[in-house]
DNA sequence: TATGAATGAGTGTTCATTCAT
DNA sequence: CATGAATGAACACTCATTCAT
């Protein structure tokens, strides 16, 4: 029978609770009260809250780092891969909706607030934008993506999934359909379509 | 001779302190040192922590938001409202770097941390999206955006604006030209293009 | 009317804590519950609990300091000052039997705690260890002390002293007369005597 | 060939970081860190940190006890006995420096810590005294040291030992010779000269 | 207006100790 | 014998807030 370690439980109650709270509103307390677990073994396990915050930060990071990778690994063209990177994200924050706001909060694109190395933090997200460029040079070559800016570009792009996912995790407006639209939205602007080739 | 007033310093300071910190990390004693003047004197003037951040927000919301119906004003077409919209309000990060930020954490759209008023900052921030949504409004109306649903579409388009901010405030990574960029981006995407009428 | 102010006395609290249960047994809570006062002045006015200990053995240092200045002042001989400095010492140490201690506590002749700045310690001490080196260097030239090496002889002097104090305060040996008995030895040992010279 | 067991190992590491810390700042893990040792090995064998520091201090004073009888049993003459009690005194510390410290911390003539018996310690410590007491009463009685009260005297010897041992090991003081120095100016005091018998 | 003394709840962290393995 | 997971009391320190001046 498979049990949750609590080691594991407390990367979890980290993720929620610096998710919902940030680094510096959420408590170490706080995370051993969701984990059910005595306080000590929170410092026993990951030493300081700064290294907890790493480990679970990093923890959601290399998660969906393995998820964007296979889900562009089957696709041919470069815009298609873009669908399916967008696709797969907002899949992802769907799937960890209470414990994915970490990311937001632990990424180079947020505030670091005091006490948090932003260089680790930084170094680890530059995955996320190195993926999805590579995306983009291999849609401008094969000619399933307009002549754009590379690194810009995929900045945009991921400008524009992390909206969506802020307005759908965290505004109190309606969202429904906010992924769908993003994705429409990102492929109409960056599709080097038939009909503009075609007149 | 115009001299600032103490209590505007602590609105000035504290915009600077919480848009760096964020609420709960910043303190009050560090707005008054960054204010010159004593910590008892930010009590006496905007009560709570609270309330500070608060007036700090919203004193630079309304600024942005008074900048930004005067941008659009002069604009014919929606599309047009929406460049000048998005060109002003990356005119005002630019202008505002310091204490900007204190938006980004200040929003809806961010992490609301414990000891926030989620609700009246939600209000407040309802303008900048609901000022777009007219002009997409007007821009379908009028014929120059693609019929594209209103208000996701104003929330896709605000994510972008943020998006870009966000690149170029917070993340380490070359943001250079980021904001002309972007705007192209989301131009492409919503123009009702004459090629594809012309089809 | 003179009333101790709350800083003054949270300084001899430190000082009655410190030397009862040194640098890190005392606490801080402790000192403040002794004083009187809420723990939270205690940061107020020193900072850290290191700031603190130092304050609080050099004011009692400062104080000893002066008042061995003043009373080897009148003497003519080196030995004489040397008498005179011994029975000032041993004079302070019971006139401040409760607070004294900090001093055997916050020197380099004692263990340095971790988290107390030693050469700091060091500087400050070394002015005792200078006089008394002083009045030997003066008695070997006026001819009332042997010819005797002066910083080791100095060095001598200062551990019979603090040998002195300890078995008083500390030792549960009866300690009558030990202040005494301390002197005559070192004045025994020290002076170039006639009976000496005559033969 | 000889190992040293694990518990062996234990409380040389005790005595190391008990004299270099002290009993409260000295912690059961550093000390098990330096035995290369598990920490709960150290509950098993020693029961409580107490237990271990007395365990500790007990262990180097048993040590320099029969260190010390051994050194003084050859000596005719009470004064000899002296010198040779304070030569084989200082030559342990020198051979002992690193663990040697302990004893300083474990003493009737240190401060004891909280947590510490200082009933037990004393009756320990009373063994270094009574053995001096008879070397002077010995000394008195076979003429060599001149008449002194017994107790005090002995005192002061040992006041004079331990401040040469803690010029030497503790403080930043240049401590060359301080020992021989010490000695002889020991002797000085307590020797009942022919040269004041001859005049 | 303006100051800073004073408070104490709350924080991250350390650490001796227990105990199941 | 030996380990280290687990606990929670205690610690130094921070900080928003109040209030007398």
């Amino acid at each position: 029978m498979y049990t949750v370690t609590k080691k594991e439980s407390i990367l979890r109650a980290a993720q929620e609770a610096f998710g919902e709270l940030g680094f510096t509103a959420a408590t170490v307390k706080d995370v051993a009260g969701r984990a059910d677990v005595s306080f000590g073994l929170v410092s026993h396990y990951f030493g300081s809250k700064q290294e907890l915050f790493i480990a679970a930060g990093f923890d959601m990071a290399d998660r969906l780092i393995a998820v964007l990778q296979d889900a562009t690994s089957g696709d041919e063209t470069g815009l298609e891969k873009i669908t399916s990177y967008m696709t797969a994200y907002f899949a992802f924050t769907e799937e960890h909706r209470k414990r994915f706001p970490i990311l937001l909060r632990c990424s180079p694109f947020s505030h670091m607030e005091p006490g948090v190395d932003g260089a680790k933090v930084a170094e680890k997200f530059s995955t996320f934008i190195e993926v999805l460029k590579q995306c983009v040079s291999q849609g401008i070559a094969d000619g399933s993506i307009r002549d754009l800016p590379e690194k810009t570009t995929a900045l945009i792009i991921y400008g524009n999934i992390i909206g969506g996912v802020r307005t759908s995790l965290l505004a109190p407006y309606e969202s429904n359909g906010i992924f769908q639209e993003t994705i429409k939205h990102v492929m109409r602007s960056l599709s080097n379509s038939h009909d503009q080739e075609g007149c």
